[in-house]
DNA sequence: CATGAATGAGTGTTCATTCAT
DNA sequence: AATGAATGAACACTCATTCAT
């Protein structure tokens, strides 16, 4: 993967993809000619590039997905520390990725057995090396983690890695299921620093 | 809700689309007929009890939740003690929740865009006080650990529950997303330990 | 098969098959929503009988020659000799088969490679004894030629089997292809005895 | 027609047009892109010569018949005397024609009630003169077995006609249709001259 | 009450044809 | 002249819902 250079009606089509799983729309309602009208193109093209609706749409999840992990690494390439890496991570959902609810959808639809999360769960097995995904990231903040002492090396890694992935998670369905906007603004910075505190204390069991 | 005396008709299909969630078929993809065949009754024999099939899927998966959760609270009030609870908690999980991905597959149902899911989420908000869900446990949890001193009370509200959500959910998840059954069977009394301590380190700030 | 009792929607298809089939229409062009409009039913009935377009229209045409089949055969029965029986077939063939263009058609579709064609095969091989078919009436001619003793047989069965196969292939072609209906009215007397004398010749070396 | 010089591209047209038929695809299956694939060449192109693909497919088939037809025209040209020049043609069928089955799509095509069907009668009826057909073989045959007085002249020619015709077509039939190759094999010599003798016999009533 | 045969709106997919390059 | 990417009309098939029995 990587960004390389999409075929236009391609990239156009992903776009489409991204809009319309960001309008809050149900994956398995989008029909083949929503995404083609939204991209601007004829319903045959599409087919031009992908062999079924599947393929489109879990192309396009999982190429929106790669995009979001390798800016994230970029992103944690240039820190230093976990608790400064866990901190960027949560700073990011803020920003850009928890507004469109990705990270929640993304987990959807691994975890669902719909059609689609089908070919995305064989997609990510078959060539994961080239498509960076949310689990490279939380390796890569565990292994910051051990390098810089703060957790403990006898806990089972996948204790580990249920506790940041559970943290983010969760942090990421803070938003989409809060009601109130404005009061979870005003707790949301708490929100932040106690999440990471209580990830260091339950790493570190000493 | 609680027991009541369904009509028999209702029942079976409740039972039918239990089943056929269990078995690991994507909501999306049940028909009514799968559910009538199941439940042994005839197609339009549904249409006399629910308004269309959102209704009939949404209506049994709510019946379902609101008896794990109610046996659920029922254990819970014959315990003392907020690490006990938690412990039943998981406890139960393993037993038999868990088995069938319920857990899961009701938080899929709550924070997908799918109709059932919006038909779900309505009829929670509109009568809750009827139908016992997760929600209640966790209050429950809270409740019990703030009576016993565990929870420091000076926490915001929202940052308890996520943790302790976080804990099950993921829990949960891992069981479905694991691959060694073995070995996770070997990890899995640990794994209830480390998280106990862990969510009462990280909600008592001390 | 034979008559049975067809249910009424299914025998609603078949007629409106062999009308459109009669009224000229390309096979591979008709379309089912043609059938069911005709039939005076809904599209999706048709595929609570028939698994698909192919099966329809193979059963309709199979069903249809079954009856002309077996109507002939009873005709058959009420002869005696060779003579009269190739004379009966070519009158009926007069009468009603050949006006449309019946034969000719089965035998298109048995010589085809068309998705009918194939499945048409497939399940005359499959169920032939149910089914009355051309074959068996020529078969039926054979027999009562060798008892009348005015064929030689010593001849291959094939040689056989091809003069009178093509025979009455060829007097059925004669009406679709010829052009001036008038003409080949007075000569058709004429033609259906020179072919009767002509196949007898054929099959008596003497 | 006749050989004349077909531009580069059509000639590769109709040479993929000639192996798709001869590898038993049914030709309404047989897609634009397939023949443009296969003859090496851009899909427009074809349009560039081809009002659309009934004209393409026709084009190529008469191309075909008419080269099949000048060559055996020519054999026969060689030849002297009815019994022969029968004998020469099932000859040709045992070598060449009938090994792709030709003859018999060619009676299809003719007989059939498709777009490609009736645009190829259309162009039959309407220039004739430049394009030789089977019928002109009949006719060359027919010809001499009037000079040389093996056809009774009292004979009404469509009955002549329609003789040699079905012989000739059931010859062909006679090799797709029959299953055992072997079989086959041993018997053809035998066939042939029974045919010829039949034929004879047929046409001289005396 | 209960049924299931009948329905037809709705969708994914194909492929002949066009046209900018 | 030659191309092939783009197109969208057309069609088979599904399935939630109805209603006569």
């Amino acid at each position: 993967m990587a960004g390389k250079h999409l075929p236009s009606k391609v990239s156009a089509l992903y776009t489409a993809v991204e809009e319309l799983i960001a309008e809050d729309i149900d994956i398995k309602e989008i029909k083949v000619s929503d995404i083609t009208r939204r991209a601007g193109i004829g319903k045959g093209t599409a087919y031009e590039y992908f062999k079924n609706k599947e393929e489109i749409i879990s192309s396009a999840i999982l190429y929106h997905i790669d995009s979001i992990c390798r800016g994230m690494m970029k992103e944690l390439d240039s820190l230093d520390g976990f608790p400064q890496m866990i901190g960027c991570i949560l700073e990011t959902m803020d920003e850009k990725m928890v507004k469109r609810g990705c990270l929640l959808k993304y987990i959807h639809l691994l975890t669902d057995n719909s059609p689609i999360s089908k070919i995305l769960r064989q997609r990510i097995k078959g060539r994961k090396g080239n498509i960076c995904l949310p689990h490279d990231i939380i390796q890569r903040l565990i292994q910051a983690g051990e390098d810089g002492g703060v957790i403990d090396q006898s806990l089972p890694s996948s204790y580990i890695e249920m506790e940041i992935a559970s943290r983010l998670m969760t942090y990421a369905a803070y938003y989409t299921l809060q009601v109130n906007p404005e009061e979870q603004e005003a707790e949301r910075e708490q929100l932040k620093e106690l999440i990471v505190n209580s990830l260091l204390k339950s790493m570190n069991i000493r």
